[in-house]
DNA sequence: TAGTACGTTCAGTCTTGACTGAACGAAACA
DNA sequence: TGTTTCGTTCAGTCAAGACTGAACGTACTA
């Protein structure tokens, strides 16, 4: 592992910790995944804390977060206190399922005032239909798109199954 | 109009304002488009600053942002010094253009970090280029809804055209 | 010419939320 | 028991950017 490594290696975790920004994440939490794509971990709570350069309060939270989306899992080593992290198989499709609720409260949001409004705003309500017609497609789109992922990152792990040597807690 | 009409069309712009602004858009921009969805428009400057209860400041710097999207377009009316606005006929696949490039642009930085990369590290070099096929995926998938609302806004605008009385700038 | 009605720009304010340090509780040691 | 090592929580700091007011340039009007 050469300085020049690392360092591409470094690029990379920082550069998607802007990506996850631009995406209404956190930075930090970009950076934990940047670093699970690159060394496949388990890391543990403090080598995270450690190699990030950030507080442990940082960490906590956005494990947490990146926990609660399903895109890593914290799992334990027998005779030892730290916590471990590592990606769930899937990470990805289980990201987008974040954006797909959101749009789907959006869309629900619009019907909502489609059912308030008097119906006589007869052209309010072709627009508001066709805002409503946009979001159902596009959920309908990343639905078919996650799914497809979902039997597709099945297929492969059923390839090549990884046996854990932790126990998830 | 009565005045539980103004409410509804008050609430919907203020919500599609906080959309926007979940998105990552400024949430004035939000508004500008939910007054437009529920007013059919033209809207002069000065009185989408009215309406909204915001500078002219404001009106100014989001209207440019939502020009740049291709959201909405500024036309004029001879005789008239004001600027109007209205949206364009297919405004939300305009906006997804730009989330496509958004994710053209990460893709491309996972590509620099393969190439850039030492192939000795396989298991990096696999996680990567499954993070890759994500987005390409992902691009593919929102090209094709994208081409599907063109074409159909398309068939629709054919059906009903609308007469401009302004001028395009 | 001066005056008016525009839209834009920019310095400054304010809000939001990411991030931190310190205090804390819990659990594993001694 | 006290001590150490964890992760969490919370008040506070800081930075980014949305928004405003005021100054400005431009183009029309009289």
């Amino acid at each position: 592992m050469t300085a020049h490594t690392d360092q591409i290696i470094a690029d990379f975790v920082e550069r998607l910790g802007l990506v996850t920004q631009a995406d209404g994440l956190p930075r930090i939490a970009g950076r934990i995944m940047g670093l699970m794509i690159m060394h496949g971990g388990p890391f543990s709570f403090a080598d995270l804390a450690e190699r990030l350069l950030v507080s442990r309060a940082s960490i906590s939270t956005n494990t947490r977060l990146l926990e609660n989306l399903g895109v890593i899992e914290r799992t334990s080593v027998p005779g030892e206190r730290q916590d471990y992290f590592r990606m769930r198989s899937n990470p990805y499709a289980l990201l987008m399922r974040g954006y797909v609720e959101r749009m789907r409260r959006a869309r629900e949001m619009v019907e909502g005032t489609q059912s308030d409004l008097p119906s006589d705003l007869e052209d309010a309500h072709e627009r508001l239909m066709e805002l409503n017609e946009f979001y159902e497609t596009l959920i309908e789109s990343f639905e078919s798109v996650i799914d497809s992922w979902d039997t597709k990152s099945k297929t492969s792990s059923a390839e090549r199954p990884r046996e854990p040597v932790e126990q998830t807690v």
